[in-house]
RNA sequence: GCGCCCGUAGCUCAGCUGGAUAGAGCGACUGGCUUCGAACCAGUAGGCCGGGGGUUCGAGUCCCUCCGGGCGCGCCA
């Protein structure tokens, strides 16, 4: 609603400047509006007349009473004030604006366009336990999803697996040269062990056992072609190990109400020649060269002037191609993202991979030919959720595709990058990580797969919902057991997707223990907790016997203006017609973190009415009916935006 | 060496395309449960927005520069 008037506002100005000072004014597009600083200026501020007074050589002052006086009547608003030296403050029409509210339509943004946007996030190697860095990466991308999908757009969710690499390689290396275990034998560990685990702490064993004997990389290397060629035990133990590991990052996800779409496997692309058909337009485009000199002798290369501004050199190309034919990451990654825009003339078969209890399903890649799956790819824009530190290539696939002359697929391709989560010392401490005495004074220390060293996802979420359970127990000791534990289960899920949320996505997550498992101040529960506290004003309601009126039938335009005098209410239902503008701005600005601080300040303003107005009590029958018309429209509100975050509202807390 | 990111209250962080008196949470200190549950609310203290230049009506926000910290820059992924 808010964003809606505000349009009109903007829009009845930008009507009216041009009218008054030409088609060439001052202003090109859309009118600025702003939030005024204080409350008491009015709702919606236009720093138009600032703009203008350069252009016109006229006072702002001058400007702003001209065009306020000049706009007329608009339908909403009560008035227009010149406040400042120039600002033109409007005041909405509260009695308007509340019964406007009354009759709005519920959820108007689910028309669903038939542009289709891809959001790749996850991408976890399938070759040990997820940690916190993934968590990161997959509540990121699936909040931005549910904010894509909350105003309209048609979202695909991909989650790209690289079974094939060398990080799947170490654990088959280990299994097959450290463990002597045959395929048999690892199936039967995947049925029995904690599978994830097992392979975090192999796979950390390999790491060391490399650096004691370097002579085992030729295991690796035999290993990698193995996998490559697709055939015989190694070749197996390779896809028993990523597939078993990959239905447990699923499984972790889904705990954190995260899914997906479609799984696209690396094997596919190696096996379907997706490479070959981008090799060979690459090739005819002269996106890439045969390097016949220098450090890249003999390899394939993009030059460094495609993705790096303003450099010729050429020990900065990039291979592509090595020396010994072989395709690097980036190529593969080239060729993905071809396909992903639907440009690379080849696609995967699909095969159902999982079925999700709410019975959605998510299809894996595979190269035995498959009919009836739905169709995938073909997206006329890609956002890649992949950390930071990967600029450098997500910045040379980009140009891949500029030097084919894909000039609008690359300007839609976004890099949805983000910092890396680390540890901060005192958690370290806890963990029995040791540090050294420079780390100690670091803000921050990395975490390293290879050394095993990091928070694993599933321990995280068990030890918050054991946390949230002992809370849960302590204010409801006589409930049963699996309903505690469902809750419990909630409100830490709830504090983990906030958590990973509240930090915008280029701020380094110092991950600390005592920080995460807070269920005070700035989180998730809090926002949960004013959730139930408006369904609990409703429920008492009904425990005195008494209905939810008919709002719509028993509020007026007049009734709303006059309970909305009070400046108190006026503020709060202002703040909660705002989730909408919040949900939009924060998918514009690409910050899912604006829409958990909007849920916040939500739930502020409404734990403060909370305080300020006994609703089941009220004596005054009109004031009654519209104060249980606000709790049930915060509640309403807090739950949508809730809902975007990825956060259940429990039955109680 | 080159590129990207960060520096705002004791700590952790917001501050949307430049806009009016720079905001939260935590921590500290005062108060508030016989009331729709206090996982809450009200209040106090705490800031040369890293330093210095510039751009303009106006800078935490843009430009330059310096200082401090992080991350990239492989025929690994």
């Amino acid at each position: 609603m808010f964003h809606f008037l505000e349009k009109r506002i903007a829009e009845a100005f930008a009507a009216r400047i041009q009218a008054l000072y030409g088609v060439n004014g001052a202003l090109q597009g859309p009118v600025q509006t702003e939030q005024p600083k204080q409350a008491s200026f009015g709702e919606i501020a236009l720093p138009a007349a600032f703009q203008l007074a350069r252009q016109l050589k006229k006072a702002p002052k001058a400007i702003a009473a001209e065009l306020s006086n000049a706009v007329g009547t608009i339908e909403g608003v009560a008035g227009i004030e010149i406040a400042g030296n120039g600002y033109m403050n409007v005041r909405l029409d509260r009695g308007y604006y509340g019964y406007a509210l009354l009759s709005e339509r519920e959820a108007p943004g689910t028309r669903a366009e038939a542009e289709k946007v891809i959001i790749e996030h996850t991408n976890i190697n399938p070759n040990k336990a997820a940690h916190i860095g993934h968590l990161r990466n997959a509540i990121l991308g699936d909040t931005f999803v549910r904010m894509l999908r909350a105003i309209g757009r048609n979202v695909e969710v991909q989650n790209y697996i690289d079974n094939t690499g060398v990080q799947v390689a170490d654990v088959v290396v280990a299994f097959e040269h450290l463990e002597q275990k045959s395929p048999a034998e690892v199936r039967a560990l995947i049925q029995t062990t904690r599978f994830d685990y097992l392979c975090w702490d192999l796979y950390a064993r390999m790491s060391n056992y490399y650096q004691d004997h370097p002579e085992a990389l030729e295991w690796r290397k035999a290993t990698l072609h193995a996998i490559e060629a697709g055939e015989g035990a190694t070749a197996e133990l390779a896809h028993l190990v990523s597939d078993a590991i990959v239905r447990t990052h699923l499984a972790t996800m889904y705990r954190l109400n995260i899914e997906y779409d479609v799984l696209p496997r690396e094997s596919e692309i190696l096996h379907l020649q997706f490479w070959a058909r981008a090799f060979e337009l690459l090739k005819e485009r002269k996106a890439i060269y045969f390097e016949t000199e220098g450090k890249n002798k003999g390899c394939w290369v993009m030059p460094a002037s495609a993705f790096r501004e303003g450099s010729e050199d050429e020990d900065d190309s990039k291979v592509i191609v090595r020396s010994n034919g072989t395709v690097t990451y980036v190529g593969k990654d080239i060729a993905y993202q071809l396909w992903k825009f639907g440009l690379l003339g080849k696609d995967f078969y699909y095969r159902q991979w999982h079925t999700y209890p709410d019975k959605h399903e998510v299809w894996a890649s595979t190269s035995d030919p498959q009919t009836g799956s739905p169709p995938f790819g073909r997206a006329a824009r890609v956002y890649n959720v992949i950390d930071s530190r990967q600029s450098y290539l997500q910045d040379v696939v980009v140009a891949g595709l500029r030097a084919l002359d894909y000039t609008a697929q690359a300007d839609a391709s976004v890099h949805f990058s983000y910092e890396m989560v680390a540890l901060s010392p005192r958690t370290c401490v806890e963990m029995g990580i040791e540090l050294s005495d420079e780390d100690k004074k670091r803000p921050y220390v990395e975490v390293s797969g290879r050394k095993g060293l990091g928070v694993k996802a599933d321990d995280l979420i068990d030890k918050l919902i054991e946390k949230a359970l002992e809370e849960v127990t302590s204010r409801h000791p006589d409930d049963p057991e699996d309903q505690r534990r469902r809750v419990a289960t909630q409100i830490a899920v709830g504090a983990l997707r906030y958590f990973m949320l509240k930090y915008t996505r280029n701020s380094v997550i110092a991950f600390d223990f005592a920080e995460a498992l807070s269920f005070t101040g700035e989180t998730g529960v809090y926002v949960q907790y004013a959730a139930i506290r408006a369904r609990k004003i409703l429920e008492k309601l009904k425990e005195r016997g008494e209905t939810l009126p008919d709002f719509r039938a028993e509020l007026t335009r007049e009734s709303m203006a006059r309970q909305l005098a009070d400046e108190r209410l006026w503020q709060a239902v202002l703040m909660a017609s705002k989730a909408d503008a919040a949900i939009e701005q924060a998918v514009t600005s690409g910050e899912p973190a604006h829409v958990a601080r909007y849920a916040f300040q939500l739930a502020q303003t409404f734990s403060t009415f909370y305080q300020d107005f006994p609703v089941v009590t009220e004596t005054n029958p009109e004031k009654k009916t519209f104060l249980l018309w606000m709790t049930d429209y915060f509640r309403a509100q807090l739950e949508h935006t809730l809902g975007v975050l990825g956060i259940d509202v429990p039955e109680y807390m």
